[in-house]
DNA sequence: CTCCGGTGCTACGATAATCGAAGCATACTG
DNA sequence: CAGTATGCTTCGATTATCGTAGCACCGGAG
């Protein structure tokens, strides 16, 4: 999977995520992930462009069609991970 | 999400994608993950043990319940990742 | 025009993560 | 005993990430 070597990234798992509502600017999406740095940032957002999950548009960064189609297999994901935390110090 | 962070470290998801069939053993799971450290390894297979998400047996590592719950969900994202691979450069 | 606040992004030294190879301790086999 | 396999540790070198500061640009206000 070479998506894996992708996702299995500090940050890019993160950035996705956070993504999922309206679109960022490269500030807002900074400020989104907690203060992480601007380089990462930025070398992520190239990562993600050139692997056509985000595109930059007017009103900021924003999933592409692919991104979309990825994050909504998050869903399942985020519902089971809700369990599992619970399951885990519960 | 605290999935996230657990998941985005290297070699993380792959080292769930790997024990996705038979169990292995330490040195077999760090030839199929093609010559990772054996200090990470060891790092990530504690990080997943406290998790919950593999447990060491008999046979070597294994995922565990959980873990083959969360590597299930793994399946429609690879189903998806080969189809965006072959859009990507396709 | 200048100034101000916003943008995307870069530079760079400091810190943390990962690598790679070697080796240790143990157990089993012959 | 030697040989082979195991899980795992150590340590110096390399790479990734951090954190702060700052650059270049743009639009609006004065």
């Amino acid at each position: 999977m070479a998506l894996l070597d992708l996702l299995g990234r500090r940050w890019t798992m993160r950035v996705l995520w956070e993504l999922r509502g309206e679109p960022l600017s490269f500030r807002g999406l900074q400020a989104a992930c907690s203060g992480m740095s601007p380089s990462v940032l930025n070398q992520r957002l190239a990562e993600l462009r050139e692997a056509r999950l985000v595109e930059a548009g007017e009103a900021g960064y924003a999933l592409s069609a692919h991104g979309r189609e990825l994050l909504s297999l998050f869903g399942p994901l985020n519902r089971w991970a809700e369990d599992w935390a619970r399951s885990l110090h519960g």
